[in-house]
DNA sequence: GTCGCGAATTACCTATAGGAAAGCGCTTAC
DNA sequence: GTAAGCGCTTTCCTATAGGTAATTCGCGAC
């Protein structure tokens, strides 16, 4: 990511601008799941059952609810193929590649903070 | 690591990794207030009031809490000017600045997002 | 005919987030 | 001496997310 970003935080006017667009986008995206999830399918598309075993810690309650979730605001889509025993797999809409740029600075940030926790925890022993 | 020249897996091990990244960042930033709370005090160091004030829909219960938990995680300092009626800032670290990309992109696309909504709505009616 | 798989669904339960409203200790202002 | 503002804290309450475990349904395999 080339992207300066020196300066970039608002001046005044775009406080209450960027402060709503924070909000929203959290809104749309709430919960411990969906970007993990459509990370996941970026990634490759998927079927149910991979996808829970590549989410850990998530049931297939919250799977199905959240994968609805996600079809219904269209961030991904649920693909039957007719095949013998038909499969379904779900792959992310154009739409959700919208999101490359947030979710790729969330991982960076994520490595480089856990790489702090770390060295915190280590200086405490 | 070995390599495992099996099917076409696209790099299967940065997605495990990128996986743990974005969960362990939306571990870090749980909530719904957080982020907003930084970019709030990244625009400018404020007072509790203030802050109040500026993020709609909060209360002073629920910010008192957030903004501890914030400090705790050396996200914000707590200054205190000892002036006549002592006046509390609240203001980022260094740290919360590594933030500002991650924002930065929230807001583009929270932006991007709603109008997006916008418009499916308009097509409904 | 029953076993297991894939894709869920259902019922049940609980922890936690977080909202509303009031109060508190302090201080300066009227 | 009372009012008002600031920086919280406390109490009370509720909605929702989300966890566990069992069940379902269609299907092909054995």
């Amino acid at each position: 990511m080339e992207k300066e970003a020196e300066e970039v935080i608002p001046n005044k006017q775009d406080c209450a601008g960027s402060l709503r667009n924070v909000l929203d986008a959290q809104y749309a995206l709430n919960g411990k799941w969906k970007v993990a999830l459509i990370l996941c399918m970026i990634q490759s598309p998927k079927r149910f059952n991979e996808i829970l075993q590549e989410i850990p810690g998530i049931s297939s309650k919250v799977l199905a609810s959240e994968l609805k979730h996600l079809e219904i605001n269209e961030f991904i889509k649920r693909v039957v193929h007719p095949t013998a025993p038909a499969n379904i797999i779900y792959e992310p809409t154009e739409y959700s590649r919208s999101l490359k740029g947030l979710i790729g600075e969330l991982s960076d940030w994520g490595e480089k903070h856990r790489e702090k926790i770390k060295q915190s925890m280590k200086q405490n022993f």
